[in-house]
DNA sequence: ACAGAATACGAGCGATCATTCGCTTTCAAA
DNA sequence: TTTGAAAGCGAATGATCGCTCGTATTCTGT
């Protein structure tokens, strides 16, 4: 459809040439429909940008929607090292993509979009402690989930996104281990 | 003098009104200058936003580079405890100028100054683990202090930035204290 | 007081961009 | 085959921006 044809060449052209190279013109071209075409779609730029940040965001909550579920009954060693290595995966799998709707995001004033991601990962995270009282040595889950979704979150956005050069695979692992680490001490002291 | 008027008009606005806002006749305007001598004396806006961004980034390398001397003698509980007192302290300076710039140093092709930045950061803190070989049980100071610096600085710039309505300053307290914990547990087994 | 250098000025140029609108094509129902 | 609506088109518009350049003002040494 012309309405997916436009998402899509927004999200090829934000990902190989930066927000700013994204005009309506060129979306159009790429997309192989007019910039007419395009407005009787998407009411503005910004909308079409929303679109994919959406898109996006819908395909990487799904994703850890249904990781969490499996993860869900692990004790906290098994589970912290999962979620490091779905974080790095999920990170590895449009790493441009995410970085760009990153920067974007606050620009489109989609800051509730992005609020609203960050606020399931967190609250998914946090009903996984809720149910793993017992093993872990910290009282307040509020503060427990934020450190572990930020650090986590951060870990394997940089590695991925900054030191992906650097990083090789095995490397890769390696910090899969550490972060897990990281995590797993904090919890169970 | 009429540079510095420049450099701290650019700051402010990029602050307000963020850095599409910025354009070349309103950073003159505030500055109480005309285009032609802000033209004068920086050949391009994006210069003007590189010394922006070398202004900021020298203050803050001053404060770490003169608190982390007093660090390094400082057992690895206490100077955990520190460094992230630290890192709060001088995200709280200027919350909104580093976000921007954080933001913006991508788009302005300041790469390298950030890579440089990060990168002293990040030789500060190897260089105490180096000196406290002993009390810490992890082999890989690299990674270590991978995993430590980029824990810290996410946790206090998401705090610090999203969160800032939320924590007071006794909550910002428990994260200091809480962001410490992460690292002196990872760090000490 | 004067000249020339340094500094400052700001209207305007050329380019780019998001968006519009009048026109053309497509296509399915009648 | 006719028809009218839906979909598509792209040149034109108006606004904004970074930046230039010819001119005006201020400073400095004589």
């Amino acid at each position: 459809m012309t309405v997916d044809a436009l998402v899509e060449a927004t999200a090829r052209i934000l990902i190989k040439e930066g927000f700013d190279k994204a005009s309506t013109n060129r979306i159009a071209e790429v997309a192989g429909v007019s910039v007419g075409s395009l407005y009787q779609y998407f009411p503005s730029k910004e909308a079409l940008v929303a679109a994919v940040i959406e898109r996006h965001q819908q395909e990487i909550m799904q994703a850890i929607r249904s990781e969490m579920a499996e993860v869900l009954a692990l004790p906290v060693e098994k589970a912290m090292r999962k979620i490091v290595a779905i974080a790095v995966r999920l990170h590895r799998v449009d790493p441009k993509l995410h970085d760009v709707l990153a920067e974007q995001i606050p620009r489109v004033g989609k800051l509730e979009k992005l609020a609203a991601f960050n606020s399931e990962n967190f609250t998914l995270f946090r009903a996984y402690l809720e149910g793993h009282r017992s093993e872990i040595c910290v009282d307040d889950l509020e503060l427990a989930s934020y450190v572990c979704v930020t650090s986590i979150e951060a870990l394997t956005h940089n590695a991925v996104l900054h030191y992906s050069k650097i990083y090789s695979d095995e490397a890769m692992e390696a910090l899969i281990d550490e972060g897990a680490r990281l995590v797993i001490r904090y919890l169970k002291g």
